[in-house]
DNA sequence: TTAGGGTTAG
């Protein structure tokens, strides 16, 4: 009885110390209470798994793993849920998998946890049909499902493009056992916003106000961005007032949606304005807000600020990513720093951020800008993948050298890789032709931009 | 375990 007691204080202690992120001092009382001979049990080492997954790596809790089965404490559903889903934030559905099946080995049975956050680790990492073969794993071993699994399923259906199922799957909740939560309905609302279907959106966002369900921050945040995306900035800026009226004044993403909408519009004092309100609301900055700040200066020209910036976002321990680079790289061209941008370029590979195009892209659009199209074309073909913002910039560089042949041949090559690029660069390319006096070379390109777009290639 | 974010052309 007295050790019962020790280990549930030991527990507490431990989950407090995981929760202020403190895993040395977790580590070091459970080693303490060993020595005063309080064993830490199955929730005892559950719990640190739990962070370590949550805090440093799935890998780093696997060792935990050992370190609990060499103590002798034989792991349970709860563990292998937490590894599950510490594999699923790194995207690992190998892993994710691997350890199913070993829970399978071990003799214990999965529950819908286990089976929930498989599934939302297939559909997160793109295997869609994986997923829905994991659901009916799910049914044939007579495992109730949840509404979070239908959650799971709406929002891996939204997300892999299939919206229109998850509207479906939301209209049979009821038949199913289950009515709709504010879960269910920020999650059908985004995907429907984010594939164009707006009335669908909004006949729901109206059962939504018909339900007992109160809508919060995410749905706010939700429609405004889809009245963002559409063009609609009078609308969307309607819903941000209305939230700070409903006293949502702390909710990082509201202002940055709001901020990027602003820069969109060109309105940059306002925008500047919003980052203030932010900052004097006493909100903490995150990585995305710090890129959007860094480039609302970039857009101003304040380019050493926006250094400035990135400095202090990395001592704050957030870190620059991909995007801090491809902002930073746009600024940088913009102003007509080629060589900083590419600069930025090498240092963005060197740590490892390969995820590049639009970095590349930039660079090329500037050296275009800048008339130094033979080294946007160097850059080019060095290029492993291109798109259709890489295209358009290259056609149009070559035009304003009036070299209009190389850009009809790469708009065909474009054509043909199955990119695309802006009518007006079509026009452009045709246009050069004909005012170059090669009328027929001008009418054959016609001929073949038309050919393509009929067999769409 | 499930819901909202940031960059590039013209």
């Amino acid at each position: 009885m007295i050790r019962r007691l020790s280990t549930k204080l030991l527990n507490v202690c431990v989950s407090s110390l995981c929760k202020s992120r403190n895993l040395d001092k977790a580590e070091a009382v459970i080693i303490d209470g060993i020595r005063l001979g309080c064993l830490p049990d199955v929730v005892t080492y559950n719990t640190l798994i739990d962070a370590y997954c949550h805090l440093v790596g799935v890998d780093e809790a696997y060792v935990i793993l050992y370190r609990m089965r060499e103590a002798g404490v034989r792991p349970d559903v709860i563990t292998y849920n937490s590894l599950i889903a510490g594999a699923t934030r790194c995207c690992l559905p190998s892993r994710s998998l691997d350890l199913f099946e070993e829970m399978l080995q071990a003799g214990l049975v999965p529950d819908d946890w286990s089976y929930n956050t498989l599934m939302h680790c297939l559909f997160k990492c793109g295997y869609p049909e994986d997923a829905y073969k994991i659901y009916l794993d799910m049914l044939s071993k007579n495992v109730a499902p949840s509404l979070t699994t239908y959650n799971t399923l709406i929002n891996g259906m939204c997300k892999t493009g299939n919206a229109m199922n998850g509207l479906r799957l939301f209209r049979n909740l009821k038949r199913l056992g289950f009515s709709a939560e504010l879960v269910t309905y920020n999650t059908i609302i985004n995907g429907l916003c984010k594939s164009g279907r707006i009335g669908e959106a909004r006949r729901i966002l109206k059962e939504l106000g018909e339900s007992d369900c109160v809508p919060n921050e995410i749905t706010y945040t939700t429609v405004m961005k889809c009245c963002f995306r559409n063009g609609r900035f009078e609308q969307g800026f309607e819903i941000f007032s209305g939230m700070m009226n409903k006293g949502y004044t702390s909710d990082v993403f509201a202002y940055c949606a709001a901020i990027s909408a602003l820069i969109k519009m060109g309105n940059l004092e306002d925008a500047n304005a919003c980052v203030e309100q932010m900052l004097r609301n006493g909100i903490g900055l995150d990585k995305a807000c710090y890129n959007t700040i860094i480039y609302l200066q970039c857009k101003e020209g304040k380019i050493d600020y926006a250094f400035q910036l990135v400095n202090e976002m990395e001592e704050a321990g957030l870190g620059s990513d991909q995007y801090t680079y491809s902002i930073l790289i746009d600024g940088l061209c913009r102003m007509g720093y080629i060589d900083s941008a590419n600069k930025q370029l090498h240092m963005m590979e060197m740590r490892g951020f390969l995820s590049n195009l639009v970095a590349y892209n930039c660079l090329i659009d500037g050296l275009c800008k800048l008339g130094e199209v033979d080294l946007a074309l160097k850059l080019f073909h060095e290029m492993k993948s291109k798109d259709d913002y890489t295209y358009t910039s290259i056609v149009n560089g070559l035009c304003q050298k009036s070299r209009f042949h190389a850009a009809s041949k790469l708009l065909l090559n474009c054509l043909k890789e199955g990119s695309s690029v802006l009518t007006s660069t079509h026009r452009a390319v045709i246009a050069g032709l004909q005012s170059a006096g090669f009328r027929r070379d001008a009418k054959r390109l016609k001929a073949s931009l038309r050919v393509a777009s009929l067999l769409r290639y």
